[in-house]
DNA sequence: CCTCTGAAATGGACTAGACAACTCTGATAG
DNA sequence: CTATCAGAGTTGTCTAGTCCATTTCAGAGG
């Protein structure tokens, strides 16, 4: 396979003259100014709503402006710095200067699905409790948790998580176990109704989608998690140092 | 303030329904198949094209359709998982299994921005190189990397690159210095039609954007880079263990 | 058998407009 | 003066279509 890298770039669609446009008028602005509504850019920039729109839509998925219907569209505050691969949600949260809270949303349990079970290293099919949070950073949503564990392994848990707000005190407590490592991963996915309207965004807004598997001193998985972030509001930020 | 966590959910958008349909249409196919065509979804589903083709970008975005002009739209290969952390690309690559490869696209110096300078610690206006890459894996492109460093410091780095493909290797035996500590952000964003052309993707695509801000022992900055890989391709992985 | 060509089918970009949902403001009634 | 409400203005969703760029493939011609 030839590699084709010096053809003639593709040329430029309508919709994205529209969006520089929109970005050189969004750095003479502060966050929180207004921009002008869809159908005066219509008129000025002679083209259709649906192209301002859709010009609008990736701006606003890039976090740099923010809608709201009925009202206007606005230039967005900068994205939020969150420190990657934290001991505690909590004690991170403090440490950066914010209050953090969580919020239950769902305590259940379940049958496994292929995915998870094979992930916690049970069969499928077997129970498995589902804890699905909602993390709050100075009272405002950052991220939908959900958490899955074993049933069989950490009986009456639901209980306790309903009575304590950390899940790894818990865990710890109660089962005397504790993760000692486990393997994270980042990806891009799109908002569903239900994160859209929990963390108070749209449907089919970027996300970040942070994945944990841990495991115990022996190996054996403890839990499979996923936070979806918004992505238009939140980068991750990792320390690394020497080693590697 | 008082959440308002409770409250009713947001009546489904048609578009979503489009969209559930076709994710449990893509469970019961191979990666590769053929889904049925934009003009066919807007007869069966009894709604207007824009809306399937809002459906259809939204599962592109996510890596689970690839839309082929003048073919159609087929059920996209699962996402390839990356490692995060690497002590050089080459290497990590090989390590999983592929075979890496560098292009270099564009070397040239320029004047530093504000927002370079300060990454730099070097004044705004001050001369920088700018080397941008591309990375690929078994000849696919992978990510567009574009690397910023001092031309103060690195004097004639242009020419020691254009002859070896490695940066760090230069680094190391042409200005004795190595990076020993860094700061790697995450965060989403979307393709301009210059990386979308490069990646062979579309403008608009979800991208994942890899920062790195890496330092040397005596903790002067010594380059700035970002990476933009394809977010509907990649997810990045990292292991950690016990005191992290 | 091979090559070229052109029609058909596909996704890509865009338009013009309708109606719904929501926000804000100013006029009005109490 | 305060509270309410109607209406204007905004974004959200959806429709029905046009035209373009690219791919595919069957058929004509060599």
């Amino acid at each position: 396979m030839v590699l084709d890298v010096n053809h003639q770039a593709p040329r430029e669609p309508k919709y994205y003259q529209v969006k520089r446009h929109l970005l050189q008028l969004i750095d003479t602005l502060a966050p929180g100014s207004l921009v002008p509504t869809e159908r005066v850019l219509t008129v000025e920039l002679e083209t259709s709503r649906t192209t301002v729109r859709q010009a609008l839509s990736e701006l606003v998925g890039e976090g740099r402006l923010v809608r709201r219907q009925g009202s206007g569209t606005y230039v967005a505050e900068p994205k939020i710095a969150w420190p990657l691969h934290m001991t505690s949600f909590t004690e991170q949260a403090a440490a950066a200067g914010y209050s953090a809270s969580t919020q239950l949303l769902d305590a259940v349990r379940e049958r496994a699905s292929e995915d998870i079970a094979s992930r916690l290293g049970i069969k499928t099919g077997a129970s498995v409790y589902c804890i699905e949070r909602l993390r709050l950073v100075d009272d405002t949503p950052m991220a939908v948790e959900t958490s899955y564990l074993s049933a069989a392994r950490f009986a009456g848990l639901i209980g306790h998580v309903r009575k304590t707000s950390s899940l790894y005190r818990v865990l710890a407590d109660v089962y005397g176990t504790a993760p000692v490592s486990a393997e994270e991963t980042i990806e891009t996915a799109v908002a569903s109704p239900r994160e859209a309207d929990l963390l108070n965004t749209d449907t089919g807004a970027p996300m970040l989608v942070l994945g944990r598997h841990s495991f115990d001193d022996a190996g054996e998985p403890i839990e499979w998690v996923h936070s979806w972030y918004r992505g238009d509001r939140y980068v991750f930020v990792a320390k690394l140092s020497a080693g590697h």
